[in-house]
DNA sequence: TCACATTTGTCCGTATGTATC
DNA sequence: AGATACATACGGACAAATGTG
């Protein structure tokens, strides 16, 4: 069988920039776990030193691991660049551009969610173990008790999602949901916070659901969640711009 | 109700450094539509006048604009940056980057797409239309077509998957499958093409999927489209290293 | 084909802001 | 408060790439 032309691996024929291959030699020195969060990349100079690069080089370099979630950097003296995994944020920040460009509306992004989460839900309940439902226990009890102390939960009630897609045991899930929260939570923030009594239903759905879930009633919890973020995304639809 | 100090949106304590303000700004002016694909920027000195800002400065913002997807640029005289839309590149390169340092394996992958290109396929079948048919059957046809002259159709099969999740009319599903296909093409690439009977087998079962769809045929559709994926995904297995 | 103009890519020197000790 | 060390930002210079006449 020939080759498909639009199939085969061509060397780049553009010769990668100086600071391409210096962000990616690091790239690799963290995927092969040489490097570490936490650890602390040597200065500017330094690194220009070592790679026989120059500083602007060594700055953009550094701009591409930043943008993509690998480092952080740290201003000021004892300062410098330093190893931090925060790509989900970075996978999160490139979702929301792809939602924002492509004039998704709340409508579809609830739906969306609602399929794909009673989806990672069905799979949590076939995998859950104690250290999930722990986890889960631990989020209602947090959430309540800022409730009664009158704060909002904004954040727990997220989270609670997240450990759902945990339970699932697959990464794929974790990834996908963890993303889609960040668009809810932006969706959210950026038409002003939700208001102070939608907080504790929330939670009080979430409760149900677990105690559900924790009881063995699988098809009730299923269903209690798709009436919960049916809810939500009634709630979404009102504020929709 | 008290507000919680984890939900409040404080001001940013650390001021923005200058280039991250150049970026948002150009950045702003893509979404409002100011500014669109193919489009011109200034040149890396001009840009620089008009932001007074220095041309380190500007070439560091374009860093960002240009790995986030909204730039690409072109070297040499008449050249400069262009704008472009690339975020889906973006989202994939972040979710290739999440998957790798996550170590997510071949199984969870594969089962995380069946579960969701089922879930995709089913809401395809409820909202396709003759323009989504047709465009599926020309994906058919010329991945046939290309086989016929001993080709390979790697891109071709991918695209049917793509296709289908258009077919949604969910910009969320396209999103997400998109991204997830992008992480399967690169896997296979990875290890090799794939072997040649491979890809006509494929393509045979995305013709049967799509005579079930079209004939109405829903529920054989979707039991195809699950064998399909598992047997995809038990090549993936054996790809596995 | 060849020179030319334009623009990005890279380097250097210097000054300023900022955080730590 | 002062010294230190680092990132941030500026301006100038030259090399490399690329389209144009």
């Amino acid at each position: 069988m020939k080759s498909d032309i639009a199939t085969i691996q061509f060397a780049p024929i553009q010769s990668k920039r100086l600071f391409e291959e210096v962000s990616l030699k690091i790239k690799e020195l963290i995927f092969k776990d040489i490097l570490k969060p936490g650890d602390k990349l040597p200065s500017e100079m330094e690194l220009g030193r070592q790679f026989q690069v120059g500083r602007q080089t060594i700055r953009e370099a550094l701009r591409y691991l930043e943008l993509s979630g690998f480092i952080t950097i740290q201003r000021g003296g004892q300062g410098g660049p330093i190893i931090r995994n925060t790509i989900m944020n970075s996978l999160s920040d490139s979702l929301l551009d792809a939602i924002e460009i492509s004039n998704t509306s709340a409508k579809e992004l609830t739906y969306a969610r609602l399929q794909i989460e009673t989806l990672v839900l069905r799979e949590a309940i076939k995998h859950i173990d104690d250290a999930d439902i722990a986890s889960l226990k631990e989020n209602i009890a947090n959430a309540k008790a800022q409730l009664s102390k009158g704060f909002q939960v904004f954040r727990e009630n997220i989270n609670f999602h997240k450990l759902l897609a945990k339970a699932s045991k697959n990464h794929v899930f974790v990834i996908v949901v963890e993303a889609m929260m960040t668009v809810v939570a932006n969706f959210l923030s950026r038409r002003g916070q939700s208001n102070p009594e939608v907080s504790s239903k929330v939670t009080s759905s979430h409760e149900a659901i677990l105690d559900d879930i924790v009881n063995g009633n699988d098809k009730n919890a299923i269903s209690l969640m798709e009436e919960h973020l049916w809810r939500v995304g009634d709630l979404f639809a009102t504020l929709e711009r």
